[in-house]
DNA sequence: CAGTGGTCTAGACCACTGG
DNA sequence: CAGTGGTCTAGACCACTGC
């Protein structure tokens, strides 16, 4: 393993050791990329749970025998990733969807300016949950089979008591075992975060694709429309770690007194 | 200045020379930054111009009287926000619009599955090129008071000859002189490229509002509707260095063939 | 081959948190 | 006060580019 006396580049033992591409080729994969996996592994296996405290960096440090500097530097790109956070002073912690800062994280409706008290008067109306057969969309979605089992949750968010939000929301049967409506009318909280706590499932990352479409009747009703109006079609897939889809999640959304807000950088 | 006989943090003079906050508190900026904001001058005031070279990190760390490690986190902020680009054994380069690789860095409609010969069959119609005076609304996005100078560009732009996206663009008449439908029309490029080159003005960061709207018959017309259509209407406010607006554009997107992409992180 | 960015280390000290 | 993350340095060496 690494240490003062040699080069790590040279030195194959250590968590370096097969550190070799498909045809054989030496590739090259920095040290700090893989400890950066070694963490992430222990946080897929659950060895540090969304909201813990992981291991402090000279920990780590000696855990992987490398220096400071490089688990910093692990570290560095999984805060940025929003799977770990740091605290000065405290320590480092798995990132959860159960904070109040970071509530609805993923959720891009704003309300437009002189509607921003409309976030306070927010409502929640869980219609339905039930079990559905993958189309071959869905399939195709969530890397399953078509006809596997699904859980499909149908719930309509409304803001100052004018429904806003009318979600179609798909999750593999396999891993969601035991949700009901009832559980999910119980829920207090983001819904990303109740699926950590009670499925052990941490939604990381996900892609929207947006369309503007009309309502069907049925749609149209949920969402108390008057007239003809077009909507926001969101359509989400959400991904856990590794990159495995977990969620597809269909929205329609209002933009009368809110819209679809993003950040080009 | 910092040297290897004392402290960094105890030493007021060199580039951290007058960190102290409002209230006489001393507010603790950390000397990385303090060259993140020197090396940010040195890009506002066009001392490296788009595409060009920077100074080596050596060399930077020479200039400044820091460690390379210092530069080198600095210039890591910069080149994740785009502002910079590394190019191992090449040197660090100013970020620019006119690559082939970034081009539309800021477009976000993406050809559905199926229809990605699409992009290669983009056509660009410049309608319009005009001055106008400000409104209320445009002089509060773009800092400016009502009844200053603009200039407003139209535009469509189509895909396999399917009009497509049709384009408002707003621009401060005092930064954009000179700018006519003609060199537009003869422009070949990003727009943004050209506002590098021919204006000096690097669009480097914005945000976007997006609604679901039925087009006017005006609209409809350019985008060769045949019947009512809903569209995303796209606000898009860009903003140079120090985070000056100096753009707004308002599209209009068909989404029947596209759709509006987002990552979530 | 020299010059650039990229990685890694070891050690020092600062800023923040909590007991 | 000890322990955590955050900053800074100096030096060594690797990977990549182009002459």
């Amino acid at each position: 393993m690494p240490s003062p006396s040699h080069s790590p580049y040279t030195d194959a033992s250590g968590p370096a050791a097969e550190a070799v591409g498909a045809l054989g080729v030496p590739a090259f994969s920095p040290l700090y990329q893989q400890i950066k996996g070694l963490i992430l592994q222990s946080l897929q296996s659950g060895e540090w749970k969304p909201g813990e405290v992981i291991l402090s960096e000279n920990d780590l440090a000696a855990r992987y025998r490398v220096s400071q500097g490089t688990v910093r530097k692990a570290i560095d790109e999984l805060s940025s990733e929003h799977l770990l956070v740091r605290r000065q002073g405290k320590g480092t912690f798995v990132a959860t969807h159960a904070e109040q800062q970071v509530q609805y994280r993923f959720l891009r409706l704003m309300p437009d300016p002189g509607q921003e008290h409309l976030t306070a008067l927010a409502e929640r109306r869980m219609i339905d949950c039930k079990r559905v057969r993958a189309s071959a969309e869905l399939a195709r979605l969530l890397g399953l089979r078509a006809g596997d089992a699904l859980i499909q949750v149908r719930r309509v968010l409304a803001f100052g008591g004018v429904p806003t939000i009318l979600e179609d929301i798909w999750l593999p049967g396999s891993s969601f075992k035991g949700l009901t409506l009832e559980r999910l009318q119980d829920w207090r909280g983001p819904m990303y975060a109740m699926f950590e706590s009670e499925f052990g499932v941490r939604m990381v990352r996900a892609q929207e694709q947006v369309r503007a479409v009309m309502p069907d009747p049925t749609q149209a009703e949920w969402l108390e429309l008057a007239g003809p109006t077009p909507l926001l079609n969101v359509e989400r897939v959400a991904y856990t770690y590794n990159d495995a889809p977990m969620e597809v999640r269909r929205g329609l959304y209002r933009t009368d007194r809110h819209h679809y807000f993003n950040t080009l950088n």
